[in-house]
DNA sequence: TGACGACATGTCGCATGGCGACATATGTTG
DNA sequence: CAACATATGTCGCCATGCGACATGTCGTCA
């Protein structure tokens, strides 16, 4: 007997972890399929940010069960590149979180320069 | 027979964890014992973030064991207060954080609105 | 032609970390 | 004294990150 209570978050509190948010980011340039966005994140993050396919694919499933992202059909599909692209609720999401990341870079600079106690 | 590999981050490539990253801005400031951080941290984030003691003590013990905080001894501890206080290294990561969150935020600015296609 | 590297998608299992729940104790106040 | 704020700590579940592995295609070059 194990009610497994879905952890479902109504308020959206919770901070996006980085790989997230940087799948985020790049599909909100332009859709891209998975291999696409790891070479892009690596680029965009000036080779710091790599994204492992574990994490990944991981994370697109679960973007996907969110809604924040969905497949996309490109016109030239190729091969079997499956595109993804950022739904109107991803595009909000990734609005919240930077709003929230301005709020904390706010916040961070002020209180390494109000220090009270030297030591 | 495990070896088990000490994940020691030589670059300090990893982000900071939300927990993490308020504690040291919440000792930027001046030293603090644990439940002082826990009211500090739900005050400068307007409530937003909430410490459970879970976490908030997890993250103390491998804070102290990076050396990133350490003991600190007020004249009047009152009772079982055990304070803490930023070390330079400790700083020093927070000041590198900023940066990153400073960087992160304009990347994802200028991705808000770079966007390519529409659909 | 065969080998190699880039492209592309996916799974598995381990370690880490967040966090709710619980346990305990003291100080304060109506 | 009851109730609540202060204060510190543990335990266990679960979500997530991520390296390692598996598999297949495509282009190209010796």
């Amino acid at each position: 007997m194990r009610h497994v209570v879905k952890k479902q978050d109504g308020g959206g509190n919770k901070p996006l972890s980085e790989p997230v948010l940087y799948i985020l980011m790049s599909l909100a340039e332009m859709p891209r399929h998975g291999y696409a966005l790891i070479k892009d994140i690596e680029a965009v993050s000036g080779g710091r940010v790599r994204l492992s396919t574990g994490t990944l694919f991981g994370a697109i499933r679960r973007l996907l069960e969110n809604g924040w992202i969905q497949h996309f059909q490109q016109e030239d599909t190729a091969r079997d590149k499956q595109a993804y692209r950022l739904t109107a609720a991803g595009r909000k999401q990734l609005q919240l979180e930077l709003d929230r990341l301005k709020q904390l870079t706010r916040t961070v600079h002020a209180r390494l320069r109000t220090r009270k106690t030297e030591t």
